[in-house]
DNA sequence: TCATTAAATTGTT
DNA sequence: AACAATTTAATGA
């Protein structure tokens, strides 16, 4: 998937044809290796960021170099909005956690579809406000929660169907990509999922994990 | 297409 | 963190 594809931006099928020609003509799509920065922290954000394929990860870095992983971003889903609408400077690293083709779009285009495009501000409210939903469910319990449930929390924003519609219930993702996110190690990853199958909430496939009661891996903990 | 081998991922200690 | 077992991917006949 080098190309830009519609299937990875829900919103683009969203647009008028004129609009959508202008998409087509300023978006690129780059490739990035395993671990790439993709957007660093500091830097201007003249950009709106979607994953056509692969999979990254949002995390803030001090100094020493440790890595508080925010979120995971699965194909489909689009960032980078905050800090285009607020003219600022990024405010977290972007990394790629495997192989990952990004597509950008300039903030330019992206102003003008403000500006032109009804149905474009529509998705936009939508998104934002289903993720101000998971930042703060997150800041709730995050802190809380053992690793079992993190994890379990974990792959249900992954599974969020309005943030990233282009995952049905199938996630190809590693135990060790997992441990990434959940800020657990593998191993630790590993036996929570394997507990959470064992509650026939997901069912463990190599490299991938598949989804079997969203709503319960959401309550989990709780 | 099948068999062999290498690489990636998982299960376990 | 290390190791063995398992699955997938790649290669070549």
């Amino acid at each position: 998937m080098s190309s830009f594809s519609p299937e990875a931006a829900q919103w683009f099928n969203l647009l008028a044809h004129e609009h959508q020609r202008r998409v087509l003509q300023d978006v690129t799509v780059a490739h990035y290796g395993n671990g790439a920065l993709i957007a660093r922290k500091g830097e201007t954000a003249d950009h709106w960021i979607g994953v056509m394929d692969g999979l990254i990860r949002i995390s803030v870095g001090n100094a020493d170099g440790k890595v508080a992983s925010l979120t995971g971003i699965p194909v489909g889903g689009w960032l980078g909005e905050g800090s285009i609408l607020k003219k600022e400077c990024r405010k977290y690293d972007v990394v790629a956690l495997r192989d990952s083709y990004v597509a950008r779009l300039p903030s330019r285009t992206f102003e003008w579809l403000l500006d032109n495009s009804i149905p474009f501000n529509r998705y936009l409210l939508d998104m934002l406000n289903e993720r101000v939903g998971q930042f703060i469910g997150r800041a709730e319990h995050d802190r809380l929660l053992n690793a079992d449930a993190r994890v379990a929390r974990c792959l249900a924003e992954l599974f969020n169907p309005l943030l990233y519609p282009g995952l049905k219930q199938r996630l190809a993702i590693t135990q060790e990509e997992m441990g990434y996110l959940a800020r657990v190690s593998r191993q630790r990853a590993n036996q929570a999922l394997k507990k959470l199958e064992g509650e026939k909430l997901l069912r463990v496939e190599y490299g991938a994990v598949s989804i079997l009661d969203l709503d319960g891996l959401r309550r989990y903990g709780a």
